[in-house]
DNA sequence: AGTTATTTACGAAATATATCGTAATTTGAA
DNA sequence: TTCAAATTACGATATATTTCGTAAATAACT
């Protein structure tokens, strides 16, 4: 049900991904960090962050003039529910086919094959 | 530079399975096809269509009363592109990070496992 | 030919998203 | 305390997306 609620747009997660990676951040932190990959108005970053606190994306802390913000919805749940979105919309909901795209033009290394087939053995198992 | 313009919405993708399944289709058709999963009017989707074509996502055959459409974006380039957005924006540029999400949370059948079983092999001996 | 049904074209409204300017508030420094 | 800087709040605008109603065109039927 929880993942029924998340739906972060594209700038959302774009401020989601710096909230996860810093833990917490001010307005401020994020935007400069945003800064780095594309143009923006503080205000503007200022406003999508409030606007993610409304819908319960982020929380705060606004003990201080400097309000605190740190994401509310993990990174991982967040994955799950635009990878299961993104099965339905472009892979006829088969993560089957998302996988075999994935694995085919994306190379990984053997290590990473190695911890594919690790996974693959313990549901072949069930 | 094509992979630039590939940015199809939300309903823009529903309707592009439709076609990219059915070859080519009427609104009609699709509309019947979308009715499926969801709540829609028939003008409503012959609207999308319409944009679309003006987007170019489409091409249509206007010989008929009836036009016929078809996609003009390949399924797998389309599913190429945004999977290797998401694995960038999401999954830290870890193709393996989002098929272990995929596998792991997105049951698959023994069938398919063992579809995914071949592609791993075949990777691996390279 | 006249009527009906289907389809397209078009415009408009509703909603969501993104952007920014300005004013008010708070903090810290002169 | 007064002033300047930083921050928040708020409102407004622009753009994109989704939805649908109505009218016009077309085809099919009687």
């Amino acid at each position: 049900m929880s993942t029924k609620t998340i739906k972060p747009t594209e700038s959302e997660l774009e401020i989601l991904q710096v909230l996860w990676e810093k833990d917490k951040a001010s307005v401020r932190e994020v935007h400069e960090e945003l800064l780095k990959n594309k143009e923006a108005g503080y205000t503007t970053t200022l406003k999508l962050m409030q606007i993610m606190y409304e819908k319960g994306l982020v929380s705060r802390d606004d003990t201080f003039k400097t309000h605190i913000y740190k994401a509310s919805v993990s990174k991982e749940k967040t994955q799950q529910h635009l990878l299961g979105k993104m099965i339905n919309s472009l892979f006829g909901g088969s993560s089957t086919e998302l996988v075999l795209q994935a694995l085919g033009n994306h190379k990984a290394s053997a290590a990473e094959l190695e911890e594919i087939q690790q996974l693959l053995n313990n549901l072949k198992k069930q």
